[in-house]
DNA sequence: TTAAATCTATAAAGCTACTATAAGGTCAAT
DNA sequence: ATTGACCTTATAGTAGCTTTATAGATTTAA
């Protein structure tokens, strides 16, 4: 199979093949003699995990890592284990930030309607004045 | 005021000062003799604004936006207020998606635990099977 | 006075994970 | 012979900086 073929199958672009390819993430494939790439059915498997990984948010250096694991069947999985709990505390921690930032943009975003001038306007003077943090023990005039 | 005063004052690095100006969203302050850069306190409340923009998440194509609208006074501040509901739906969404994807990986990772080889490791067969997300379409062999 | 330390300057590369472009070679069909 | 689809490599662009290289200016210590 040529790279067109494997990226229609796995739904990549060719180019990400070849990057998988010179990151060391997909083995070189053997050449035909116009230099074309022959995959088998190994690269189509190898492709597609590498998919699966990001898809679940994993770098490229934690897929690395997967695939050395895997070269060694016997090894306990421990350390595959604590790669995803790692990823799982780490999605975790973004959605942690990225909650309570949305707090302050809502909040922010009350201190102010269409109808005001630049000058007044609440968003700009509440970035301004650094008022981009929720005050402590004040209620909101929602 | 010279940038690295300005950078403690702050609480940036200098590189990261000049290339603000570079990109425009600091304008090109005045030089000494040898050339050094002289910063104002405008400089320094303008870079306060970025570095808040920033913490709130926008994008250095956001925080030019602002600054623009901020060049005229008088302007009503709808735009402003429409950025930050856009800002505040891209934030939500992505908390959507990433709580999404914090389910996919504690299933995954319940699939598995310490005391297998790898070869039997609940998580990197759940990712070679595709257990994972309904996407490509691969099957047992490919 | 001179040497070291600290500050400043510019330019360019590195980071992530691709995506896009350029310039060209190969192959089947027309 | 030429179109068009496919393949090749190499290079640059994306975001928002950070790091490195190299060099000149200034300040401080010996």
């Amino acid at each position: 199979m040529r790279i067109g073929q494997l990226a229609q199958l796995v739904g990549v672009e060719t180019q990400t093949i070849r990057f998988y390819e010179q990151q060391g993430l997909l083995p070189p494939p053997s050449r035909q003699d116009n230099g074309y790439r022959v995959y088998t059915e190994k690269h189509g498997e190898g492709l597609a995990f590498i998919r699966r990984c990001r898809i679940l948010g994993l770098s490229l250096a934690e897929i690395h890592k997967l695939q050395s694991y895997q070269d060694d069947p016997h090894q306990p999985c421990t350390a595959v284990n604590a790669l995803l709990d790692d990823h799982i505390s780490h999605v975790r921690s973004q959605i942690t930030a990225l909650q309570a930032l949305e707090n302050q943009l809502v909040s922010l975003r009350a201190s102010c309607n269409d109808d005001r001038e630049i000058e007044a306007c609440g968003v700009l003077t509440g970035i301004s004045e650094g008022n981009t943090h929720p005050a402590v023990g004040e209620t909101s005039t929602i």
